[in-house]
DNA sequence: CGCGCGATTGAGTAATTTCAAATCTAGTGG
DNA sequence: CCACTAGATTTGAAATTACTCAATCGCGCG
């Protein structure tokens, strides 16, 4: 079952095929379509995703219903609201679709149990948190130090597959500018 | 030893007296005065560091000199050039002292050693990690989504004790705004 | 007292936004 | 295969925000 997942595990861990049934236990399968909802403002947010396939968005919705995407996932990314996810506070992000996908889902409860059980799992889910600190102290440096050129240079050398995969618009609403100067930054 | 360190791991995790000696054979101890470095730019970066007592800022400096600051760093918190801690790249980053600073210092060895001998200090520094990277997503997102005025007021209110022991201009330098912008908002 | 750093203020400038309109493109149904 | 449409992108012009540069002020400390 989801042998991408334990590909993915065993780039950090190395499991015995009975570790691995025992973590494929603890996961649950979710198909969605393009344009469907992951999690939608105001949910309760018990799960967090791995995306076995497909591209998703997660962003907030300002009061005028301007979108601001702060992350997006595809192949072997986890992708879930984390200030709502272990708080149990309710969503303040939403997260949709941006091609059909399928993810692995593991519940709040599941993963703590797991990094229980296992040590080698929480040495995963620690060097996955630690190199996701990393990357997110990257993009803050490139917000402070850079304008939106430099910006969305850095980011079309950092994530050239997903500007092949999104478009432009939702890059400008990451890169936090508007999608006519990102227009214009192309044109030069 | 280090009563501060226990106290702050036991909000966390549970640990014995034998345990804790373990934990604290791994440490070492540093003073710095105000104004010293802690991590210069170029430097090899082989520790993290939890400050026991004082203030520090890490910053990147660009190629005109102008410092834009990444993380500030008070009693409780960690600190480290992340991006080049675990990879033994050259530090990008400089930190250094904005008061008389005591710290515990912690080897990447063997914080890697602590991880696998203790489970529960791996759960610590997941838990660690995971908190780290919900808020620097609420720093992101702040970001895209306010104006210099709201980046302040939201700061002021999740980090008033930096307020009072930083100079302006450095708050105006974390917020990436200009000290001259920073001072106008105070001034409405 | 005077130095040095931090904070403030003013004026002009640069970057980016907003609003509006035109153009382009991919996917759909006939 | 073509026409149509919705969404995406581009372009222009005006407005806004924040920046830079320069000068001044204020205060604590030697």
């Amino acid at each position: 079952m989801h042998e991408e997942f334990r590909r993915h595990l065993e780039e950090l861990i190395e499991l015995t095929d009975d570790e691995y049934t025992h973590v494929g236990a603890y996961l649950t399968v979710k198909k969605l379509k393009k344009h469907q909802f992951l999690i939608q403002e105001g949910d309760t947010v018990n799960h967090t995703y791995w995306v076995k396939k497909g591209l998703l968005k997660a962003y907030f919705t300002d009061e005028k219903g301007k979108e601001f995407i702060l992350q997006f996932a595809m192949e072997n990314w986890w992708i879930s609201d984390y200030q709502a996810y272990p708080n149990q506070t309710k969503a303040i992000l939403n997260i949709d679709c941006l091609e059909d996908s399928e993810l692995l889902c593991l519940s709040s409860e599941n993963r703590e149990k797991l990094c229980d059980e296992m040590h080698k799992i929480e040495h995963y889910f620690r060097k996955k948190a630690n190199a996701g600190f990393v990357e997110l102290q990257k993009r803050m440096l490139s917000f402070l130090t850079n304008n939106a050129k430099n910006r969305y240079e850095l980011f079309i050398q950092t994530y050239p597959q997903i500007l092949l995969r999104v478009p432009k618009k939702l890059i400008a609403s990451y890169l936090g500018v508007s999608r006519e100067t990102l227009s214009r930054l192309n044109a030069e």
